[in-house]
RNA sequence: GGCGUUAUGGUGUAACUGGUUAACACGUCGCCCUCUCAAGGCGAAGAGUCCGGGUUCGAGCCCCGGUAACGCUACCA
């Protein structure tokens, strides 16, 4: 009997509420769920909301509905309890108070009292010397003295990890194999922040440890990272949990996946009218895993999560960065919403698109600009359109040209990204851009209401907007300024040299 | 720049411990069906496996050296 892979599956996501729940949570979500679930164990969802700068309040629930809607279910967490909770990192700081206390009594952190804007200001000499940015060093053998004088001046405090200076930290990937960092190319890190926040590398590896975490599945980007994690658990004498760095999504240009290139966000999709089934069966399409289809008309993509379940194999997984490629997704949604019965069909129209409070919200928007019901398609069409395509000559105002116009919407997507969602937010986000880059509210507002309604006339924008949603609505102005943008570049192409 | 990871058609994946003309799906194109458009059926084009060496009777799979892409390089995760 051997006490260490003989103990009980247990295996995590751990996602920030910073933003709208996000496609790669789910991906990761459903492979640490197929692990657990495969080897009788338990998946664990973890709230890591110790950046309280970024922090959104709503996000969180937002998480919780997402993943319940994209039909993942955890044994643990903040909304349903679990023998190791707290499962919210807020409400643990003092845990982590007492652990950095160890660290800092057996000497493997220690206090620093740089500023930000020290720090800044030695990353950029650092940078213009062309040497990596890395913290110095300066405060790490501070004396009592030394360190009184700075408590007494009042100065605010961040503690370390105190990484040795020679040697090298390896570490075992599942997938990968051995794979190991020189001691010079892991920085000190932050461990607890002058906020009395610990950051992500402190309290992952406290709340992995005390939540008994056998097998940590995680993105890639955190390769790097996860030597300072090894040292903190060797600082602490835990066990190791086997680390499994799964490829990242990408976008089409084989970036990181992102909100810039690509809808990330999964009330997107879920509002855009993919079934969540769909969504789930791309995602185990992503990396391998599931057995291939050999044979001609090999149904094999096609898939449950219980089948998944049966049949995902963590050996098959292949490390290249799969692309996320909306085509095949809405064709594979395609073959979902073919295969419901009318019935289900209507029925699933009637919970998304067409449901009740979505229609109800529309109500106001149309009731003074029809005559008769029938004609509610005539105003209300872009609400129930995947895409709108306007011509230049809409949308691009009089007195600017088609370069202005496509700068302006850029600020305007970020302006509106950061906007509260409501209609004087929305308002307030606009004028304020306007005024900023002197674009008359006439031609802002024209402006928006093409890319969003492909017409010059249309329910009050504002509005639409409210109803047609947050992540619907950016996702149309991003679609349309790739895709000019993308115009724009092949025109400039095609346009032969001067000579 | 430094460090790390990865590399099979445009995209997602296959190819048992090295073994025949590198397979399937999406996409693209064509044909059939059909009042149209889809769906469905049939078919085609598209990679010689990042590049260069090596080992071997034989390499997408093994070895060496490059290159490129991506990730990290925050008091973000």
């Amino acid at each position: 009997m051997n006490p260490e892979t003989d103990k009980e599956i247990r295996v995590r996501i751990a996602p920030s509420p910073t933003g709208d729940p996000h496609v790669g949570t789910a991906y990761i979500g459903l492979l640490n769920y197929l692990y657990a679930n495969q080897r009788a164990g338990k998946f664990i969802l973890r709230i890591e909301d110790t950046d309280r700068a970024r922090f959104v309040a709503t996000s969180e629930q937002q998480i919780f509905d997402s993943l319940r809607w994209i039909g993942l279910t955890w044994d643990e967490g903040p909304d349903v309890g679990g023998p190791y909770g707290p499962y919210r990192q807020s409400e643990r700081t003092e845990i982590y108070r007492e652990h950095v206390q160890i660290l800092l009594a057996n000497g493997s952190a220690y206090r620093s009292f740089e500023t930000a804007e020290e720090l800044e200001a030695m990353r950029k000499s650092q940078l213009a010397a062309k040497l990596p940015p890395r913290y110095n060093g300066a405060h790490r053998e501070l004396t009592a003295e030394q360190i009184a004088a700075f408590e007494a001046e009042g100065r605010p405090s961040v503690i370390r990890l105190k990484v040795p200076a020679e040697g090298e930290t390896a570490f075992r990937d599942e997938l990968r194999g051995e794979i190991k960092f020189s001691h010079n190319n892991v920085d000190d890190q932050v461990l607890m922040k002058s906020d009395g926040f610990p950051t992500y590398h402190l309290a992952n590896v406290v709340d992995d440890h005390l939540m008994h975490i056998t097998d940590v599945i995680r993105a890639e980007e955190w390769i790097s990272s996860t030597p300072k994690h090894v040292l903190l658990y060797r600082a602490f004498g835990w066990h190791l949990p086997r680390f499994w760095h799964m490829p990242l999504l990408r976008n089409i240009d084989k970036s990181k996946i992102s909100k810039r290139k690509n809808p990330v966000s999964l009330i997107y999709y879920q509002q855009a009218g993919f079934l969540p089934q769909a969504l789930l069966n791309f995602l185990g399409l992503m990396g391998g895993g599931m057995p291939a289809p050999t044979e001609k008309n090999d149904t094999a993509e096609i898939f449950t999560l219980p089948q998944a379940l049966q049949q995902f194999d963590f050996n098959k997984i292949s490390l290249g960065g799969p692309v996320f490629d909306l085509v095949k997704l809405k064709w594979l949604n395609g073959e979902y919403l073919r295969k419901l019965t009318p019935e289900q069909f209507f029925d699933e129209l009637k919970r998304t698109t067409f449901a009740d409070d979505y229609l109800r919200a529309l109500v106001p928007l149309i009731q003074t600009r029809i005559e008769t019901l029938a004609q509610v398609g005539d105003v209300a069409a872009f609400l129930f359109t995947d895409e709108i395509k306007p011509t230049p000559d809409l949308f691009i105002p009089k007195k600017r040209t088609l370069e202005e116009t496509l700068a302006f919407t850029a600020e305007l997507l970020i302006a509106l990204e950061a906007a509260d969602w409501t209609h004087t937010g929305l308002d307030l986000a606009i004028r304020t851009l306007g005024t900023e880059k002197e674009w008359s509210v006439k031609e802002n507002f024209m402006l928006l209401r093409a890319i969003l309604t492909g017409s010059t006339q249309s329910p009050p924008l504002l509005e639409s907007m409210e109803v047609f949603g947050r992540a619907r609505t950016i996702d149309r102005i991003r679609r349309f300024l790739t895709r000019e943008l993308e115009a724009q570049k092949r025109a400039a192409n095609q346009k032969p040299k001067p000579a």
